[in-house]
DNA sequence: GAATCGATGGTCT
DNA sequence: GACCATCGATTCT
């Protein structure tokens, strides 16, 4: 199983973003593998993105979205909630994609017992759900995903044929109406671990 | 099934 | 002091 490096995630957002589908986001903690294939991911691009954290300009939260490729970006929510995205483009263009959903693969019941053991509440369908089930915090922020040795990576799995691509408005954002409605949010059509 | 609401704290002006 | 790239429970139709 190989893994993304660097170039991958160097590319235009849209096209990472669209690219990640179908890959696994891996986790490995007290040396098990937790681990889940992305089926939902959203685009968030440069200062001119009223949805994107970058469009007040730099600031000590989003910083990492400022920085090289390849690179984790982890923020907290809503006082409670964490949600994980992958740094793209180069260092200097604030973009990033957030994974939203991922179908589990390995780990399943460590994942269970991260979200509380609750055989009844969805793993990782959701941005700060699957950050649960993973145990992905601030820890994580800005840290290299490429990296030999790091902690949380993504290897090469399924590829998606472009039939199978689903887009459309990114969700719970706010801003203009450009940010509103524009499709960058991408994912697998009919996928039983899409969110909502 | 849809709509609504409370929880809870970091970040930025 | 306002604003959240959410979740889960509750309360409706």
């Amino acid at each position: 199983m190989s893994r993304l490096s660097r170039g991958f995630f160097a590319r235009d957002t849209l096209t990472v973003a669209r690219a990640l589908l179908g890959q696994r986001l891996v986790r490995v903690m007290d040396g098990r593998r937790l681990s889940g294939r992305v089926v939902e991911v959203e685009a968030y691009i440069g200062e001119d993105d009223q949805a994107c954290h970058a469009s007040c300009g730099p600031t000590r939260r989003n910083a990492p979205m400022y920085g090289p490729p390849g690179h984790g970006y982890v923020y907290f929510v809503y006082g409670m909630h964490h949600c994980f995205n992958i740094v793209t483009r180069s260092e200097g263009h604030p973009a990033a994609v957030l994974v939203r959903a991922l179908e589990p693969l390995e780990g399943v019941e460590d994942m269970r017992a991260l979200r509380g053991g609750r055989p009844d509440l969805p793993l990782t369908s959701g941005p700060a759900r699957l950050c649960q089930a993973l145990a992905i915090d601030r820890r994580f922020d800005g840290t290299d995903l490429c990296a030999s040795g790091a902690l949380l990576f993504l290897e090469q799995d399924t590829s998606i044929p472009d039939g199978a691509v689903a887009t459309g408005p990114r969700v719970g954002v706010r801003g203009d109406e450009v940010a509103i409605t524009v499709p960058w949010r991408f994912y697998i059509r009919g996928n039983r671990y899409v969110s909502r």
